[in-house]
Order: structure tokens, then C-alpha cells, then sequence
DNA sequence: ATTAAGTTCAAACGATCGTTTAAATACAAG
DNA sequence: CTTGTATTTAAACGATCGTTTGAACTTAAT
């Protein structure tokens, strides 16, 4: 049993837009919902309502109808972000809630809005060998923007440290933007709310705080 | 061109265990990598040096392998889990500390380390439908008692925060322990580096710092 | 009307999918 | 050894996978 076994007739007609971009809003739905293993040619072909011979011919195959999708919603996030990022005037530990500003709000904040908050999470948690071709097309440059701007703030912190900072940074991204599971965390807050919360949390986090740690040893 | 095409010949000679474990590591390992629909049957049973139907035969489905899986590592967890929560004595600000900890200690720190690690960052990443029917199996009331207890030590929070604070958490840990690509934020550290880390983290995200915060409130 | 390029189509390709069947084997109890 | 249960096996099931083919169709310029 597949994940698109019983593949859904579409309730709602066909979109009007020309056929590549019918694939691309097809493909980006059935990714987001099932990942790449799980999103079938023909379920594609299917939403998009045009045939199957059509991915070929436009995308040259599945992966590159994938390539596709994420380079039409994810490069224009990291650009945004690139900008936002050479926005920021200053690297002083109160600069670190700009800088993450810059690097959240494209995310929840852009023309596509849901779908491409999704896709984000979606791609960062796919399996490595489906997207690992796609990171070096300008992700891992984005994020190591941000630790050296993230790092220039913080000179007394480890740059390791400031890398895995960021890293859980992310990691929150990925869940609030998938939400994979209402049954664990409830309905998704508004996107206002769910960005405030997460720079909040974020700020926080990357802060080198007076020690109200130790406060507890034992418990090993 | 599938995740599991080009399936690798085994390097390594077959397992001593019994059927059901060789199937269980098998399926286990397949999944962490490739996901649910990522990993194939053939894929499983040839690693596990098994027949095609002794997967049927002893778990009943492909679906039914996948839950002995995550029951095997995770029920364990969140069992280890609810005896820490349950060891920490008080509900005040200060405890948040015992209870992150008792919370993401048992992934980082368990007799099978590694693959119960990513086992958990991978279920909690797989599309909704996979997983849904195993989130009512327990994980569901290990989260809800997590944000009880939280939610007693800060209670001029709402509960809604925390509920995502939580899920921040969550999120950090996700990509921690399933860390899908190397190539962006290197090589993992010690799962010790790396559980501290993520436990100051945390605990700086859950408290409810005198306001640092409106330090620009450009960029919009 | 004719040509040529661009696009869509039904149909089929071989491969792999998860599952099932029935026979063969292993093994403990009588 | 014989019986009966438990396990493993080779083989095949129908379905679906991603991809390819070659003809039909559309469109615009000649």
C-alpha cells in the first residue's frame, strides 16, 4: 500500500494557468503532502490534469520537476533573506534579533505564503540522497551567511556553537512550517503569532545569558 | 528512478539474530535513511537475508514492520521520559531545566543510541499519513504531560505558548538527531556537545527573560 | 494551403511495488 | 520414526512505478 494508493479524484477543476505551471502547483501539493518517494508521475499528471507524457517533456523527469518546484518558491525566500540579512547595519549582540529576523520572515512571509512555508519544511527533512544535489544550489551559502553574521555578534561563542544554534533554529522552522501532526500540537497558531513566538524563542537561544544554570546537577 | 533503485549489494555479512530482529534492524535502518514509501519490501528483506514473505508472515504488512519498528525504539523513550518527568519534585521556573532534560535525555542517551536517535527525528518528520495511526499510541500523552508540567512552572504564560515552545523544541531536536544533511552545518558533534546544547538552548527559550526585545522595530 | 516548430496525446515499455500462495523444510513432542 | 506445528522458500499475483515512443494536434509564419 503506497502513500497515493486510492489516489483521490480531484474535487475541484482544473486550473486555467498553462501546463507547466499546472505541474509545478501540482508537484509542489503531492511533495508537500507525501514527500518525493511518496508522490507518484501519475498522481501529478492526474491534479495537474494534463498527461503524463507532459513531465517528461517539460521537466525531463520527476527529479527535475521537483528541482523545479523548489528553485520557483526557495531561491526567492534566500534572496529575500539575503537582503534582509545586508539590511542590518550593525553585528553587536543586539544585532542577532535583526539577523534572524531577516532569515525568518521570508519564510512566513512572502507571495506564496503557506505553500511555500511548507515546501521549506518539507525539503529539510526529505531523505538525504532526494534533495542533497539541490543544497548546493545556494542553501548552504545562505546559511553560512548567517553564522558569520550570527558569530560577528557573538565573538566569546564557539563558531561550532553558533552553528548548531542556528541549526536548532531551523529545526523549529521545519516543524512550525510542516506542522506535521495537528493530533500532538493542536491547530497552527497564526503565522503573526507562530513568527513572534519562534524569533522570541530564537533570540533567546542565541543570547549568552547570566548563568541561572546548575540548577539542577543530579537527575544524570 | 525510485530512492531505493540501484539497491546497494549487501558489504556486510547477514545478521546472527533471529528473523524477526534481522527484520526489525533491517527495516529500521532502510527507514532512517529513506523514509516509509523510500524504502521497499525487497529492499528490507534483502538486507535482513530473509524471504520476500517472511515479512508477511511475522509482521503482517509492510505497515505492520514499520510499527514494531517505532514501538521497539520510542515506547521505551517515552517511557523513560515519564519516569524522569515524574522524578522532578517541583513545578517552579527553575525546573524547566530537570524538565527538558528528562524530556530530550532519553533520545540522546539509550541503550541503542544512534538508531533510536534518528528513528525519532525521522518518524516525527514522515509525511501525516504514515504515522498518524502510531501518534495515538502513547506519544500524543507524552508531549500533553511535557506541556502540563511545563505550563505549572511558568504560569503567567499561556498555555498555547508553551504548547509551541514546545514544539520549537521538538523541532531543534528533530533536525538535531536526524541532521539530513552534512553538508550545511558539518560534521555532528558528541551526542554529549550536542544534548547540552540543545538543553541551554531550550531552557533560554522557555524563560521569560526582562524585555531585551524591541531593539528595531524596522524592517518590517 | 503548406510548412515547420511546439505541444499534447494514447499506448506501451520494462522494472519494481506490496502481497499471496502452496510447497518445502525445520523442529519439537509423542 | 511419525506426527504436527512453525518457519522458510521459490514463484507468481495484479498493480503501479518512471519513462519512452510515435502519431495527432495546435499554432503561426510563409
Amino acid at each position: 500500500m503506497s502513500v497515493n494508493s486510492a489516489r483521490k479524484p480531484r474535487e475541484v477543476r482544473c486550473e486555467t494557468k498553462d501546463t507547466q505551471t499546472r505541474l509545478l502547483n501540482a508537484a509542489e501539493a503531492l511533495f508537500i503532502d507525501a514527500g518525493y518517494a511518496g508522490m507518484s508521475a501519475r498522481g501529478i499528471a492526474d491534479r495537474a490534469c494534463v498527461n503524463i507524457a507532459a513531465m517528461a517533456y517539460h521537466f525531463g523527469s520527476k527529479q527535475g520537476l521537483l528541482e523545479a518546484v523548489l528553485i520557483r518558491r526557495i531561491a526567492p525566500i534566500n534572496t529575500s533573506r539575503r537582503l534582509r540579512l545586508a539590511a542590518v547595519p550593525e553585528r553587536r549582540a543586539e544585532s542577532i534579533r535583526a539577523i534572524l529576523h531577516a532569515f525568518l520572515w521570508p519564510v512566513f512571509f512572502n507571495e506564496h505564503e503557506a505553500p511555500a512555508r511548507r515546501l521549506m519544511g518539507r525539503v529539510m527533512t526529505e531523505p538525504a540522497e532526494v534533495i542533497e544535489p539541490l543544497l548546493n544550489l545556494g542553501f548552504s551559502d545562505v546559511i553560512e551567511q548567517f553564522v558569520v553574521a550570527a558569530a560577528a555578534c557573538f565573538p566569546k561563542q564557539d563558531r561550532a556553537l553558533i552553528v548548531q544554534k542556528f541549526s536548532f533554529v531551523v529545526g523549529a522552522l521545519n516543524l512550525t512550517v510542516l506542522r506535521p501532526s495537528e493530533h500532538i500540537f493542536g491547530p497552527a497558531p497564526a503565522a503573526e503569532v507562530s513568527f513572534d513566538r519562534l524569533l522570541n524563542f530564537s533570540v533567546d537561544g542565541f543570547q549568552q545569558w547570566p548563568s541561572v544554570s546548575d540548577v539542577n546537577k543530579d537527575m544524570a
